[in-house]
DNA sequence: GATGGTACGTA
DNA sequence: CGTACGTACCATCT
């Protein structure tokens, strides 16, 4: 390389503007609503630049004002730009916060244009010797560039960028960049409203520029050039030569810094970029940062934590958790190894203590003395034990046969409560955001890859740290968010009941899976068969692709609703399609997506049947935005119901061995109960209390009938308006759903609110609060925040509003079956019963029943969960036994 | 091999 | 053009 300075110039304005229109503006904003896809394209050009370019010296201009010496002398200069979007505006300040947390100058002078502090630093830097990079989407830049100077040009969006040499700039205008300012004055800008000479484009202004050697020659010669052309030139002189005048940049400003000034090192404040970069959300760009900088000295940069850790020798496990992990004070932990419900394995422990001490063992060389010192600590429920993701080490740990009593709090529960839409809790990135330190990140089991003990060692005690620092940080949030008790007394014991849940898996019949799976192959292949006869060719019938040509092109069908790659072939788009066409083929290709589908989820469940015979689910307690469950490998809170055939594959999932029965045990609308409640409305409490069919008796209520003159069709569309209701319901989604027109399912709903006004007032209400307060809330007090609310964007604001329609109630219903959770286990094991909770389908509990506990566990189920909350409605429970969930269910 | 889109199962 | 999820497959990208 050279050894020669090189200055980067960036036009701050220009760019931003640029990334603005390139970027979905929808795409990029943060949690609180601030709109971030021009700072994100401004910086992440920059950071390219920065890696491609390697400058040594960097500045970015910004204009400071529209009003500059141009507008006075020429008031339509630039006048016919819109003002900025709303959207814009304040970006640029939070450019300047990210160029400030990366060092980097800039500069304004009022009275002039970006451009115009470019100018002049570039002429200053060449007389320095330096080499100059502009970057600019303005176009009288390119008048700077010189062999010494380039003009980088985004192409489109701001990623692309073309280097503008001399000889580039020739190739593309016709003319030198020293003319270019000549050509533009003819041309003209658009962008800058200055009109050019009419019928005169960029090659015929190449041409004159060439023959007459420059816009002077041209004047000069302005009576000798023919044609219409040179009668319109004559005509619009005064244009040329004004715009002449305002394109050209000034090059001798007093600036507020020079050249030699600007220099860039890399000597980053790493802390004020993750100050930034979390405001900003931009955790992406950061690590492309972070990976461009990886190069340079981290340790330098104080953002990692030293610590001083033991690696202890035999037997000195007792000895160090004694002096410095005594009762009553709180201690990281992390757990390394195969972090999961089956086949779990603990490899490595690491304590950290607050001021600084840590202690990392490999849990194949303790002695027996060390194996009883830390089993002993960890089972003791004195100490305050702060782990991240608590569930899954405490698989590893009990797989070692070690019991863990002291649990204090799980930081990644922590962080769930206090901002419960985010997609991971991944500690690695918490400790960035919340501690400003940078950790090694583990991989999704919880291993460390490092090659030798004392780099991994490091990790884990840096995890564990982070864990117990975090924590520090998180509580006052979780408090501030009015989340404390919904921590302490639901989400944190939730951990080991899930743990255990998780643990005990559910018995399956495995030859009754097999069987199924059989059935449904011979059935799959037959409708294949059947489809392909139709057509009379074979077609991929799972290729959403390949059947629209099929459907569309070839038997002509009529198109159904667009979707973002073609029409869609949904199964509601199918069944109207065959509904008008009656097509042999809709009725083979329906059958097979069925048995296809049932099919799969056989094999998916076979495939995660565990050596005991059973299966053991994954909880997700961080996942949803509500406060629901998930479930996960596999998911057990999907299996079929509806159907049939979707049923028998209920019949799989069987009571244990040395069980008696399967006892399955739901509450009946508990959503709409939770509505009544927070309503206060007093026919839907009343419907609740009148012990009839809750359906029927609300389409009494609308219809203004006796419930025995509710017929089915009636009694299907109030039903339909009670569920929907929750998930902020319009007209023409409730008319798809019945089959109605939109109109009609108005008028229904304008009946059912006619009724049940408190219900209307109620939800009216839930959105109003939280477009003032910025969240809504649970009745445990659980909070969704929702920015969204107050979007620009109708569909965003839209979703938002039906989001806090549907999150108090789901939520809600979310508290109140994991209180009863923690009630159902709770009750169990105090009354010396060995059945036990096996599994959780958001508002059903499945338990495996020993022999001769029947009874009392029904009435404890119904108890725990009908108390788990005291609403103004009863909270109905519906209980059923069998030797299957199929037959348990009801 | 990763990713986005589509489709579909549950509450 | 109703909420909340997880999983599978296909098509397309790297």
């Amino acid at each position: 390389m050279f050894d020669v300075d090189r200055l980067l110039l960036i036009d701050g304005h220009s760019v931003a503007y640029r990334a603005f229109f390139a970027l979905p503006v929808e795409n990029f904003s943060t949690t609180t609503g601030q709109s971030t896809n021009a700072v994100f394209g401004f910086t992440s050009m920059l950071i390219n630049v920065l890696r491609d370019e390697q400058p040594t010296h960097v500045a970015v201009a910004f204009d400071v004002s529209r009003a500059s010496f141009r507008t006075e002398e020429y008031a339509e200069y630039k006048a016919n730009r819109s003002a900025s979007p709303q959207e814009f505006k304040g970006q640029v300040e939070l450019i300047k916060e990210v160029l400030d947390a990366l060092s980097i100058t800039y500069l304004e002078k009022p009275g002039f244009e970006a451009d115009d502090i470019i100018a002049t630093l570039s002429r200053e830097a060449e007389d320095a010797g330096m080499e100059v990079l502009i970057c600019t989407g303005d176009r009288d830049a390119l008048q700077l560039v010189t062999s010494r100077t380039t003009v980088l040009y985004p192409k489109r969006g701001v990623s692309d960028l073309s280097r503008m040499t001399p000889a580039s700039v020739e190739e593309k205008y016709g003319v030198p960049p020293g003319r270019y300012p000549d050509l533009a004055a003819l041309v003209g800008e658009t962008s800058d409203n200055l009109p050019g000479v009419p019928g005169v484009g960029p090659k015929t202004a190449a041409k004159w520029i060439t023959a007459h050697d420059g816009l002077d020659g041209i004047i000069a010669d302005v009576d000798s050039i023919g044609g219409k052309a040179g009668q319109s030139l004559r005509d619009h002189l005064d244009d040329v030569v004004r715009n002449r005048r305002l394109n050209a940049l000034v090059r001798d400003l007093e600036l507020s810094a020079a050249p030699a000034e600007l220099g860039f090192t890399n000597e980053w404040n790493r802390d004020a970029i993750h100050r930034v970069f979390d405001a900003l959300e931009f955790s992406a760009l950061r690590e492309r940062l972070f990976d461009y900088l990886g190069g340079g000295d981290e340790s330098a940069s104080g953002t990692t934590l030293d610590l001083q850790l033991t690696l202890p020798g035999p037997g000195e496990v007792g000895a160090w958790l004694a002096e410095h992990a005594g009762p009553g004070t709180e201690l990281g932990v992390d757990v390394g190894g195969i972090l999961r419900p089956s086949g779990a394995r603990a490899d490595t422990v690491a304590v950290a203590t607050g001021d600084g001490h840590s202690l990392w063992v490999s849990i194949d060389r303790l002695t027996p003395d060390d194996d009883a010192a830390l089993a002993g600590w960890l089972a003791d429920a004195d100490r305050g034990l702060v782990m991240h993701d608590a569930k899954g080490q405490f698989h590893a740990l009990l797989a070692q046969g070690w019991e863990t009593a002291g649990l204090r709090a799980d930081t990644a529960l922590a962080a769930y409560l206090v901002r419960p839409d985010q997609r991971s809790y991944d500690l690695a990135d918490l400790s960035v955001r919340y501690l400003h330190r940078e950790i090694s990140a583990s991989d999704d089991s919880g291993q460390l890859a490092f090659d030798d003990d004392t780099a991994g060692a490091d990790a884990a005690a840096q995890r564990a740290r982070a864990a117990l620092d975090l924590w520090a940080e998180l509580r006052p949030q979780v408090e501030q968010h009015g989340a404390l008790e919904l921590f302490d007394n639901v989400e944190l014991p939730l951990i080991e009941v899930l743990r255990r849940m998780e643990s005990r898996g559910i018995a399956i019949d495995g030859a009754h899976l097999d069987a199924l799976h059989a059935e449904f192959t011979d059935r799959m292949v037959a409708a294949a068969q059947d489809a392909y006869a139709v057509i009379g060719r074979e077609v991929n019938l799972g290729s959403p692709k390949q059947l629209q040509v099929v459907l569309f092109d070839e038997l002509g069908m009529p198109k159904t609703k667009r979707t973002k790659t073609g029409y869609t072939t949904d199964a509601d788009a199918l069944q109207s399609l065959y509904a008008k066409t009656e097509h042999p083929f809709l009725e083979h290709l329906l059958a097979h997506r069925d048995v296809t589908r049932l099919r799969q989820t056989v094999e998916g469940l076979q495939k995660t049947v565990q050596p005991d015979g059973r299966i053991h689910t994954t909880y997700y307690q961080t996942i949803a935005a509500t406060g629901r469950l998930s479930s996960a490998d596999p998911n057990l809170q999907n299996i079929p119901i509806r159907t049939e055939s979707g049923r028998r594959i209920r019949e799989a999932f069987v009571v244990g061995e040395g069980y008696e029965s399967l006892l399955t045990a739901d509450y009946s609308q508990i959503e709409m109960r939770i509505m009544a409640h927070l309503s206060e409305d007093a026919d839907l409490i009343e419907a609740f209390k009148s012990g009839h069919d809750f359906h029927t008796v609300m389409a009494a209520k609308v219809f203004d009938r006796d419930p025995g003159d509710i017929d089915g069709g009636l009694r299907a569309r109030i039903k339909a308006m009670n569920y929907g209701l929750a998930y902020g319901l319009s007209s023409y989604g409730l008319g798809q759903q019945l089959g109605i027109t939109p109109g009609e399912a108005q008028l229904l709903m304008d009946d059912y609110f006619q009724t049940f006004g408190g219900v209307r007032d109620y939800l009216a209400g839930i959105v109003d609060e939280a477009r003032q307060t910025g969240f809504t809330e649970t009745i445990m007090g659980r909070r969704r925040y929702l920015p969204d609310l107050q979007s620009d964007n109708r569909q965003r604001r839209e979703m938002a509003e039906r989001m806090a329609l549907n999150a108090p109630i789901q939520g809600s219903a979310a508290d109140i079956i994991k209180v009863a959770m923690l009630g159902v286990e709770a009750a169990l094991t105090d009354a010396g019963l060995r059945s036990r909770m096996l599994l959780q389908v958001h508002d059903e509990l499945v338990l495996d029943v020993a022999r001769g506990e029947e009874e009392r566990v029904e009435s404890l189920v119904r108890e725990q969960m009908a108390s788990a909350a005291s609403l103004s409605v009863p909270l109905d429970v519906s209980v059923g036994h069998g030797r299957s969930w199929h037959e348990a269910g009801h």
